[in-house]
Parts: C-alpha cells; sequence; structure tokens
RNA sequence: GGCGCUAUCGUCUAAUGGUUAGGACACCACGCUUUCAAUGUGGGAAUCCGGGUUCGAUUCCCGGUAGCGCUACCA
C-alpha cells in the first residue's frame, strides 16, 4: 500500500480551514510555504481542510483566494480564481478538499484497525465526560482510558452490530504504542522527544464518517508527495502522533518546519478579540499589500543582515528555514505604520492617488468626478505624511470644500489679530496680481512681497496656510495654493481668504 | 494538573567563550521650518534569576522563575 516516494523536489502547502477572513497569522505561513517552495524552485499546494462541518463558512474559499492572490502568494496546484471569479481546481494530487477524500481517509482508517494500529471506539459522549472529571478531579492527565482498545474482539462485534442496527458509527481511535518515544526533528526547533506513555489514542475517524486532522493531515501529505510541512508551533504536539500514523501506514514522513506564534501585545495567541487581524482589515485600513508582506515575513525570520527592506523577489532570494526564531514574535502596530509609510512615499502620486479613490469615496468625498491630475497632486502633497491610506479623506477634506475658521486659528501665535487681518487682506490684494500659482514662482514673489513690507513670514504665512485650510497642520501654504491653483482655480484661493478676513472682524 | 516550547533595549531583532552588546521601530532633544510631515544630527534604553564549567559566560550545562502553546468526535 506504501508508494514510494517520487523524489519530486520540495513540495510544499498550505492548508487552511475554511472558516472564514484570513488570519494575519495564516498569511504568514502561507507566505512561509510560498518562499521555501519558490526559493527551492518547488511547488506550493493549496489544500483545504474542511473536515470539520460545524465550523465550514459559507464564501470563505473564494476570499482566501483572492486574499491570497491579491498578496501575491501563488499556489501551483489546488484551487484558484479563474480570470471570470469562478473557483476552479488544477494538480494531479487532486482533489484538494479534504470533504472530497471521505473514501480515502475511510478506506486507510479500516486498513488500520485490520493492522490492530487502530480500533473501534464504541464509548458515549457522557462516558468520556466523567471518565475526564474523574481523571481531573484526581489530578491525573485527563485523557482516553483506552476502555475499547482492550475490548475482547466479540465484544467488539457485538457493539459494532448493535451500532449499525441504530444506524450510528462508532469513531476510531489510533492505538498509541504502548512504551517508546518518539522523536521530532523539526527544522525550526530541533529534536523534540514525546514519551509515548504521555498520548492520547486520538479519535482519526469521527462518527459522521469524516477524519480528524490527525489522520486527513498525514493522508494528505502523503498522497499529495509533499517533502516540507510549514506549520504553526501550535501544532507541534500533536506532531509525534503524526509520525506515529505515518509509522502505522508504513510511509515516510514529510520534514517539519514550525513556525513560533504571532501574539498580541500581551503574548497570548493572537486573537481577534484584541483588535482587527485579518488582512481583509489591514487592507481596508489602508495598509500597502508591498508592505504588509514586508512586515509578516519578519514576524518570526529576518536575513541576520541589516536589511529591511524586502520586495518579495527579495524575501524567495534570500527566504531560508534555518533563519527563523524560535520565540513567539509579538505583532507591532508602530513598526508596520512605519513600513507603510515608506512604501506609500515609494509610490508615484498617479499610483497613490488611484490607490486612494476607494478611501475618498468611503470618507463621503467624490474624488471619481475630480480630474486626475488634481487628484494627483493632492496625493503628493500628502505623499511623506500618510501612514495608512484610510486617513486620506480628513486630511485633504479643504480641496473638496471650503473649510470652517476657527478666528484664533488664523491668528500666528506671536501675532495678533489686528496684524493678522492687515496680513490677509494685504496678502489676497497682492495674490489678485498674481496668475502663475506655480509652486517656485509663486513662493519667491509672496516671500518677496513679505520683504518689501517688511513683514515677517510668520504672521502672513501662518494665516494665509490657515485660511487657505482650515486646519492647525497641511502642508504648506505654496503647495496647497499651487493645487488649489490647479483644481478649483485662482478665485476659490481668493474666496477663501476672502472669508477668512471677514471670520476676523 | 501533565507534556512541550521560549527567554537580549518598550517592540522586532543582530552578535560573540573576551565587543564601548550592533541595527530598526517607538520615545526624547536639536537643526531645517509659518504648522505638520519628510529629512539630518545627537540621546536615553537590554543580555530573567541562581548555580556549575572556564583565566573569562550574555553565549555552553544544570536548576529555578516567568510567559506561551497543547492537553476535543476543532483545526
Amino acid at each position: 500500500m506504501a508508494i514510494d516516494a517520487k523524489n519530486l523536489g520540495v513540495r510544499t502547502r498550505f492548508a487552511p480551514s475554511p472558516t472564514g477572513l484570513v488570519h494575519i497569522g495564516s498569511l504568514r505561513t502561507a507566505l512561509f510555504a510560498f518562499l521555501f517552495a519558490r526559493h527551492n524552485h518547488g511547488v506550493n499546494v493549496l489544500r483545504i481542510e474542511d473536515t470539520d462541518q460545524n465550523r465550514k463558512v459559507e464564501g470563505a474559499l473564494e476570499n482566501l483566494l483572492k486574499v491570497m492572490k491579491l498578496m501575491g502568494v501563488e499556489f501551483d496546484e489546488g484551487y484558484y480564481l479563474t480570470a471570470d471569479g469562478k473557483i476552479s481546481e488544477k494538480g494531479e494530487y487532486g482533489p484538494y478538499l479534504q470533504s472530497k477524500r471521505l473514501d480515502l481517509y475511510q478506506k486507510h482508517a479500516e486498513q488500520l484497525v485490520q493492522n490492530g494500529k487502530a480500533y473501534y471506539c464504541f464509548c458515549s459522549e457522557q462516558r468520556l465526560e466523567e471518565v475526564r472529571k474523574e481523571q481531573v478531579a484526581l489530578k491525573k492527565p485527563p485523557m482516553y482510558d483506552r476502555h475499547c482498545r482492550y475490548l475482547k474482539p466479540q465484544e467488539t462485534q457485538k457493539q459494532l452490530a448493535e451500532f449499525k442496527a441504530a444506524g450510528k458509527n462508532p469513531v476510531i481511535r489510533f492505538a498509541i504504542p504502548d512504551e517508546g518515544q518518539t522523536v521530532i526533528h523539526d527544522l525550526v526547533y530541533g529534536d523534540i522527544t514525546y514519551e509515548h506513555r504521555i498520548l492520547d489514542d486520538q479519535v482519526i475517524l469521527k462518527s459522521d464518517g469524516f477524519p480528524t486532522y490527525h489522520l486527513a493531515v498525514v493522508i494528505d501529505d502523503h498522497y499529495m508527495q509533499i517533502s516540507h510541512v510549514i506549520r504553526g508551533e501550535e501544532w507541534i504536539p500533536s506532531t509525534p502522533k503524526h509520525l506515529l500514523i505515518y509509522q502505522a501506514f508504513g510511509w515516510q514522513p514529510t520534514e517539519f518546519a514550525h513556525l513560533p506564534l504571532i501574539v498580541n501585545p500581551d503574548k497570548t495567541k493572537l486573537s481577534k478579540r484584541q483588535g482587527d487581524i485579518s488582512v481583509e482589515d489591514f487592507l481596508a485600513k489602508g495598509y500597502l499589500k508591498n508592505a504588509l508582506l514586508n512586515f509578516v515575513a519578519f514576524l518570526g525570520w529576518n536575513p541576520k543582515t541589516e536589511q529591511e527592506i524586502f520586495s518579495l523577489d527579495d524575501l524567495i532570494a534570500q527566504f531560508d528555514l534555518s533563519k527563523i526564531n524560535k520565540s513567539g514574535a509579538i505583532f507591532d502596530p508602530n513598526k508596520l505604520d512605519w513600513l507603510n509609510g515608506l512604501y506609500i512615499r515609494q509610490m508615484s502620486a498617479n499610483e497613490l492617488a488611484e490607490n486612494l479613490i476607494p478611501f475618498w469615496q468611503a470618507d463621503g468625498i467624490d474624488a471619481k468626478t475630480h480630474d486626475a491630475a488634481y487628484l494627483a497632486a493632492i496625493a503628493n502633497l500628502e505623499q511623506q505624511r500618510l501612514k495608512r491610506l484610510s486617513e486620506i479623506g480628513e486630511r485633504t477634506r479643504y480641496f473638496f470644500a471650503a473649510p470652517g475658521y476657527d478666528p484664533e486659528l488664523l491668528i500666528w501665535k506671536k501675532s495678533d489679530k489686528e496684524k493678522t487681518k492687515q496680513a490677509l487682506s494685504n496678502i489676497k490684494q497682492f495674490l489678485t496680481s498674481i496668475d502663475d500659482f506655480r509652486r517656485p514662482n509663486l513662493e519667491t514673489a509672496v516671500k518677496k512681497f513679505i520683504a518689501d513690507q517688511n513683514l515677517d513670514n510668520g504672521s502672513v504665512l501662518w494665516p494665509l496656510r490657515v485660511a487657505l485650510t482650515g486646519q492647525d497642520k497641511s502642508p504648506g501654504p505654496f503647495e496647497v495654493a499651487e493645487v488649489l491653483a490647479l483644481g478649483p482655480g485662482k478665485h476659490e484661493i481668493l474666496n477663501r481668504l476672502e472669508q477668512a478676513i471677514n471670520k476676523l472682524s
């Protein structure tokens, strides 16, 4: 029954359950499997583990495929989205959906029963619960007491017949060897030894005919010719069970590389409770794909050099399992913001503006109706200030509608109301005579005017900027005026000055 | 309770049996400047504790402590 390893080279897989949004940790696991496969010119497989029918979420697979595609994590086998958005399957080791492989699992579970490596268990949930309670009361580790493992053959047959008659199925449990130990040779954590006596006789086939993870993962990784299993650290404790199942079938196990957990600031396993941690959430907040990828890659891995900025290609070129850390990494939003700002600054203004449109729209600003050059000019002004694209609406609203004014705000800290009013009137008068609002010309002209009038920059430029933006913080008045002249035009600039002057009366 | 993993600035981390323990984010100060940002310069900030091995330990070993993970007919 055992098939010979075909030596197909590196074959990794990402095997999520279709239970909803894509967790940031899942993205990292998927990314690492992909990077490892690409770095080694291998194959990356996407397998869907939907053996828990209760947790299934409609549309989860389609969503997963969309997110992975968007993020640039590719799969050579398994499911993919066609050009017209349909889900399709490719690869010669399918089906890649576990619920379509039930016969395979059942056949193999039965085989283990025949070989004495597994056994039927007829215990009721109630009995299991009682056993557990008793063990806990006695401060013993809660484990199945192996009641059914030692049933006499005729008793097993009798119970089996009774179950069948009642239309029920017993579960099948794997029989852990009584003695000895199993050693995991983990590519990240090194050797870890487990004594067999502390291992539970795990259910491998449920009464609904579905396998549990433990059986399905071994059978699928084997038949799909997976060479390296890359998964979260939380799987380490069940790895010896998987190794024992490989052994029971006489199969060569895969290599294992467990990844350190990504944790909350309080060091618990990263969870939804402590904020939005799905990839979709981050995208919605205006984090860029490349920033997210770069950031996620550094959660538990680093190149051991001082390079911090990595494109996907850089990551593929440098990724190495031996450089994965063992300790959990806290997800630090500050660093993500910094990285995101960096990637934002690397874009062209046009590209930025295009990416910004949905965020403007989300804030009720109908950016689509504006000239692309105007939007690009606005984007250009905010480029070095933005951390997240979602900030754009609040920061640039004054480019789409005249701002309101707080009279106090119009007055520079070293000036007063009368001087400010005078300054605004003078600068308005002066701007009326200007036709070229392009920044270099405007700035030179205005600064010369200020010098000629024997004024200081602050008492003129501060109120000018506030008159134009209504904001305490913003880009400078020349930049804003230049862009405003490009959009609504010079009269809008003069109009805003007039409004501001009136506010001071 | 049992089993396992982990432990360097607040955070991500580098390094070594001998270093002023390096970098980045964040923070602070200064420069630029009408404000903010970007940028430049500078600054504060770490080897969990106790033993052992060693001339010498942050590094190797043992113990402790702490944190986390697992302990389902969930994955």
